[in-house]
DNA sequence: AGGGTGATTAGG
DNA sequence: CTAATCACCCTC
């Protein structure tokens, strides 16, 4: 099976594209995830995105091509991963959100402290921590760089769930959050903390 | 339910 | 410069 990874898909439109990234395989440093559960966020036109006020320092990369990797540092300590999607300026990416490790379990269960294999990339800072991909690998190239993203063959729509992003206050109501139905490591769904 | 933690950002 | 914000995780 030697099926050429196609990244060009990624330029297509973001809610295209992060359907198609459940069931690729992201792979570092001697981990290997399956991807389970993923986020569209649309740039320019979602108040929940980075991106959404226009390029900055931090996110200038999502405005450059797709098959890029988008890494940002969360609440001072995690650092969350995303596949830059669409026609160059567009801003649009995918926040990976949970995946399952598929090769190099040993490996990703040192750099993570929990007892369950199926906690070990559950959630966007806890699958980064198991593949140890760091701010510095951020807008490295997805089909050459140290992290590699390959896709897989489309998976049937009824096996693909949807509803609204986790944890932001702008844009609740967009349900671009994808993930394999079923899936123990797909990430719990919680609400955006309310403003006092 | 609450706290840790520091980069990033808008605003003065 | 300041202060608010934050696409999170863990423990209580």
């Amino acid at each position: 099976m030697s099926v050429s990874p196609d990244l060009g898909l990624l330029a297509g439109d973001v809610l295209d594209v992060a359907p198609r990234l459940l069931g690729a395989t992201l792979r570092h440093d001697g981990v290997t995830v399956r991807l389970t559960e993923v986020e569209a966020y649309a740039g320019s036109d979602d108040p929940g995105s980075h991106a959404y006020r226009g390029p900055t320092p931090r996110t200038r990369v999502m405005f450059g091509p797709a098959g890029t990797l988008y890494a940002y540092l969360s609440y001072g300590m995690h650092v969350c991963a995303n596949v830059v999607t669409g026609p160059e300026g567009t801003a649009s990416a995918v926040l990976l959100r949970a995946g399952e490790v598929v090769e190099g379990a040993h490996l990703a269960r040192e750099r993570r402290s929990t007892t369950r294999d199926r906690d070990l990339a559950r959630g966007p800072a806890n699958l980064c921590r198991a593949l140890g991909i760091g701010l510095d690998l951020g807008g490295s190239d997805l089909a050459t760089g140290p992290v590699r993203l390959e896709l897989t063959a489309p998976l049937s729509r009824d096996r693909i769930s949807t509803g609204p992003r986790v944890g932001l206050r702008g844009a609740p109501d967009r349900p671009w959050r994808f993930w394999l139905t079923g899936e123990p490591s797909v990430s719990a769904y919680r609400p955006a903390a309310r403003r006092p």
